[in-house]
DNA sequence: CTGAAAGCGCTTACAG
DNA sequence: CTGAAAGCGCTTACAG
């Protein structure tokens, strides 16, 4: 049925293609075509739903790619069409990457990409730059979507000269042309403040993540950490702030205290195992929760359930922004989309670690 | 320059695109060709090496290639030629996966691959048999890296069918025609016995992973218990095995005990949460390590310098078994490569916590 | 509703 | 050492 396909110059032309060491045989939108008694177009057409066809064609050609086990060449696609199908992730590592909540981003972003027919090309190497060049410049993928940026994130100006459909998961300092997503991390320190103030503490601690993370300027601590000052200090309420030791020798919430000795509840804002240390100090020293120390627990990734104490929460919703920063790179890619920031609302979980006072 | 350029049908053939909207510029190799005063087999061939160039010509080329921001189109390159330069990478996630080794994984594997100027495209999907036949039809991948095989895993006949270069890390049941790495976790669990027998230890407790990594037919969690305990059954040692609560609720170590009650040497093959469990455990009841118990750390893929206790460990080479996964998928699709399985030898680094008695 | 054909931008035998 | 040209397998105006 095959055989008499007139063959060009390498003898195998717009057929399938026979490969005689292993006799696994690749079939083309020509032998779909052929099999279903219609042009490749009429095929083309089918496939992409950009045209309409009858059902009757609509059919054997169903039919004849269901026999031969068809499946569109995808480097041909690319060549012929406007879209790859693929969407490139940048996401760079460093020391202080939380990796729980790194791969929260980074299976909800492939999720997404994958209910809207893309694949992800994971760009985790240590020169991003490059990375997102040449992907880009060599037209390999539709559009890119950066995590974890930092305020002066050198990828940001490569994203406006690549003038590629990008989402960015974050806020960087100059958003001009950009399409950001993130987590509110201002109105959750405000949040977090407001729910301590109502239940009538006056003297608040916030015990943060590691210095590093304040230090190489990335996007969330510093902004957690600055909204809660003002927020605080908005509503007459003492604070003191402390970045957690990584090495873990030094006892923070004592630190803190030593800043602030009145101090009746504490926000953490750091990593699990940092949340563990606290507890546990806390439980050596006899310190009991809420009754002698309210606390909340803000823009976490991991649950606080299962810890020694529940603590009240206020969830990082990483699913939800790797998610909505595919659409966004998506609605970019289907041309209807405006640069903009997007920030999603925080919500607070009642656990029963605040009192009040 | 570029404005005598004949063209075709729809009025831009053979030269660069022209977006009116934003003003950006795609050059070809037709461009770099002409501006190199070439054929575009010459360009083709300066940028693939496949055959030798006079100096002259080619530092025209590259001269050219710079002016213009030359890059060749990807799918054009996956199309014509015989390589896509793409990687798929397996790596589902289940409830039993240890973030921080996952990501070790990726990341080694992400960055081999790009050491050899390929890309990976990450599949987290539910759905891997799907991903993996869509990616491998279409042609979009030259090979597959399978991470975290299971020891009847699905993907593996699968794999079979698709005759694509694949490495799998991890030794499933039957690994006929398959291309394996993995750590040699029997020989780690030897040399866990060895050293503590050694020492002097007759009766050894291992704390295992959680009990639903046994019973999901995990490659390495029953792999390293079976061997630990034959290996410990050969040298006349008393054993007890227990996996870990997950919950934390019970006290493993304690439990052990019970059921060995002379047990003066513990393995530990869990996770890091879990080896901080163990260790405050034993702060609380005075355990002294390793005067009052020994305790080797195996198969860890974080470090136990920074804990409490610093114990000795038998390193999980997650980077280097990413590195040779890449290293061999990469040799079949060069074509000279034979199905084996390579398991990588283990280690033994001294903290200090096994004493001799 | 369907088909014939140009074109996408490369790679690679073939020819010199 | 280099060039002219076929071909890769699709998509999509154009034509009917």
């Amino acid at each position: 049925m095959l055989d008499d396909v007139p063959r060009g110059a390498y003898g195998r032309t717009q057929q399938s293609k026979r490969f005689a060491d292993i006799g696994v045989t690749v079939p083309t939108i020509h032998d779909v075509a052929k099999a279903a008694g219609v042009s490749i177009s009429t095929v083309s057409y089918a496939l992409s739903g950009k045209r309409s066809i009858t059902p009757a064609t609509r059919a054997r050609i169903d039919e004849a790619i269901a026999a031969l086990g068809y499946r569109a060449n995808a480097g041909a696609r690319m060549l012929a069409g406007t879209r790859t199908q693929i969407l490139a992730l940048s996401a760079p590592m460093h020391a202080e990457t939380h990796p729980p909540a790194f791969m929260s981003f980074v299976v909800s972003i492939a999720a997404a990409a994958r209910r809207s027919d893309y694949d992800v090309l994971l760009l985790t190497g240590s020169d991003a730059l490059a990375d997102l060049e040449r992907v880009a410049s060599s037209k390999l993928v539709d559009g890119i979507v950066v995590m974890d940026v930092a305020t002066d994130d050198d990828r940001i100006d490569l994203l406006r000269d690549l003038r590629l459909p990008a989402a960015v998961i974050g806020v960087p300092d100059d958003v001009e042309g950009l399409t950001c997503v993130d987590f509110d991390f201002e109105a959750a320190a405000g949040l977090a403040v407001d729910r301590l103030t109502a239940a009538g503490h006056r003297s608040i601690g916030l015990l943060g993540h590691s210095a590093a993370l304040y230090e190489r300027r990335s996007n969330f601590a510093p902004r957690f950490r600055d909204a809660f000052l003002l927020a605080a200090a908005e509503r007459g309420v003492a604070t003191a702030f402390r970045a957690t030791d990584p090495t873990g020798a030094t006892d923070d919430v004592a630190a803190l205290r030593t800043i602030l000795p009145e101090m009746t509840a504490l926000v953490l804002n750091c990593n699990e195992e940092q949340h563990r240390r606290v507890l546990r100090s806390l439980e050596t020293h006899a310190v009991a929760v809420p009754d002698a120390l309210s606390i909340v627990s803000a823009c976490s990734s991991f649950s606080t359930d299962v810890m020694s104490t529940p603590l009240d929460v206020i969830p990082l919703p990483a699913e939800r922004s790797g998610r909505r920063a595919v659409e966004l790179a998506l609605a970019q890619i289907d041309g209807d989309a405006v640069p903009h920031v997007e920030l999603i609302p925080p919500s607070y979980e009642d656990k029963g670690s605040v009192r009040a006072r």
